[in-house]
This record gives C-alpha cells, structure tokens and sequence, in this order.
DNA sequence: CTAGGAGCTGGAGTGCACTCCAGCGCAACC
DNA sequence: GGTTGCGCTGGAGTGCACTCCAGCTCCTAG
C-alpha cells in the first residue's frame, strides 16, 4: 500500500497509518473487547484518540501490543505486564530495570519450553504404548505391572518383534 | 524404602507401593485437593480405596496422573482429558480413536511450541533494543518512526558502531 | 478412653482473564 | 432528517480450574 522512497531519511510521523480498533483486531487476534480492557488495565499507553474520541492505533502501538502479546501468551500475568510497564514510562534510567525483568521473563520461557518437550514426549511415549497393544490384541495397560508394560515399550521400540505375553492375572 | 529383589520375574501386584494421596501429591506437584477434584471429574480412574475409605494409588494410577498431567500442561481442558478418559474404559476397540485424540494433541504441542519460540524471540529482540538504546543514552524507542528504531537495533547487532541519532520531534 | 491427626464428602468461594451488554454519541448515506 | 453502522463507557456476567471449608469418620499414641 504505502510505498515509501528510500531517499527519505526525515521521517514524517504523519506517513504513518494509525490504525482503527477493528483492523488492530485483525492484525493481533486480539478481541475488539480486550484491546479495550487492555488498555483500561493500562497495557497499552501508547493508544491516541480522533477528535471524534475513536482510538488510534500508531505503528509504535502497534509492536507494543505484539510485545505484550508475546508477554502474556507466555504465561506472564497481566498484572506483572501493567508492572513492566509503569516502570517510569520509558525514562532511560529505567531501561536496565525493564531488561532485568524480560530476561526474567526468557529464562521462564526457556523453561516452559523443556517443559513442553518433556510433555510431548510423555504423550509420544503414550502413542506409542498404544500401538504396542493394538499390535498383540491387549485391552488397557493401565492395570498391567510395571516389567510387562516396560516390554510392551521397549519390545514394539527396540526390536520390532512381537513377543507373546501372557497376561499374568484378572 | 521397600527394595524388590531382582530375582523377581513374575510380580506380584501386592509387592508394587500404592501410594497415599499425600505422597502422590509430593510426588506430581499436583495439590491433594486437585488429586480428589480431578477423581470426581472422572480423571483418575484408577484410584483404589483401603479398607476405611482412604485413596490408595497404585503404580498404574500414577503414571495414568503423569499422562494426565502432560495433557492438563500442554492445554487440553479437563472436559477433553475426561472425554478421552471415557472412551470405552481401556477396550481395545477405542485404542485407535485414543491414538487419534493423542496424535492431535501432539500437533497442538508443536503448535504451541514454535509459538512460544516466536515469542521468545520477540522477547529477546526487545532485550536488544533496551540495550541499544542504554548504549547510546536515548529513552524510550516506542514513539520513535519505524525506520530509525529499525537502525537502532540493526547498527547495535550488526555493526556494533553506534552512530549518532537525532530524535526526530517530541 | 481420650486427644490428635489424617483423610473423607459436598458444597461454597476465589482469581483470572476475558466477554457481554445497555445506553449513548458521532458521522455518513439515502 | 432519519436511520444505519461503528465506536465509546461503566459495569455486570461467564468459564475455567482450582481452593477452601465445615463437619464427619477412622486410626494411633499416650
């Protein structure tokens, strides 16, 4: 849409779009209703007004907003982001504060994300089982004890064989 | 505590612990008042009472609770862990249907975990842009044009020069 | 035999993050 | 100049996943 030259090293602010609540709300995936409760719960300072009092969202608005989307969808609470934020309203002497806390932030992340793979495994592993038993006709595991269910994991990965169990009681 | 003897091949269920629901509750994270409100939602079928009434849990229960417990992590809501668990109570017949709910289950976590790379990503990008601006003394960048804000944080990661920057307006 | 502690039940309460709604204003179109 | 559409506000409502609680039972130690 708007293409800019590149000579133009002085930016007019005014270039810029600013954008309606309903288009941010299709850009973000955010609710319409969540912009606006963001915004009261003081997630979003960067949001201007028309005259006619319609909110406008700037391009500065706009990443902030991925920012915080990026915040919450990885599990920081909205009232730690409102904390984040009012951290002296972006004062350079509060900028090592603010890095100190999304650093804080990428470590939990980082954590989440072993979590996540541990969790994926746990279910692979649990995908697996059942193929196991669907391979030798057995009903559920979950009743077994723990060497045979170990053999119907470890037999189906390792060698591919299907050894007859007996099922030892019930 | 209680050591088993190697020697065993044919096991008997007695022998295995079956723990109380305290224990399983240091054992899993999981709260006791969790452990009895996922019971009478139907998603721990396999707890067993003693004699006077108390849960016992024996090792198939457990592990059932860490399956559990990947699901609830990894997003799937209590009301689709117990549709899963009701499936036909560990017949056969519903192993291929279980598998399937697994399977996409596993492409939610996929999902979710480039999610969360993109996010951390984002994050670390904001991480950098604080540092390029404490660099060269500016304060906050979230009113600044697209362009300028884009050189603060290509010259920091790039070329590691810092050239001068004069704020537009404000 | 009594006191303390753990566990049980059913039901009420909580916290979070939205989501919905009534009633209003402005602006454009017919 | 009405009506249609979009947006605004303050406040109430919702859904989920727990969490807490009162009042009870059972077992064990003293």
């Amino acid at each position: 849409m708007t293409v800019r030259s590149p000579s133009l090293d002085r930016v007019d602010t005014a270039a810029a779009p600013a954008l309606g609540i309903r288009q941010v709300s299709e850009e973000t995936g955010l609710s319409i209703d969540t912009l606006r409760w963001y915004e009261r719960e003081g997630l979003l300072p960067l949001v201007e007004r028309s005259t006619d009092g319609r909110r406008r969202y700037p391009p500065g608005a706009l990443r902030f907003i991925r920012l915080v989307q990026a915040l919450r969808r990885t599990g920081m609470p909205v009232a730690d982001v409102r904390q984040f934020i009012e951290l002296g309203g972006g004062e350079l002497a509060h900028h090592p504060e603010r890095m100190a806390l999304l650093e804080q932030q990428c470590a939990q992340i980082e954590q989440r994300l072993v979590e996540l793979q541990d969790d994926l495994a746990v279910v692979r592993a649990k995908i697996e089982t059942y193929r196991g038993l669907i391979a030798r006709g057995l009903d559920c595991e979950d009743d077994l004890p723990d060497d045979v269910l170990d053999r119907v994991r470890a037999d189906e990965l390792l060698t591919g064989t299907l050894p007859v169990l007996t099922s030892p009681q019930r």
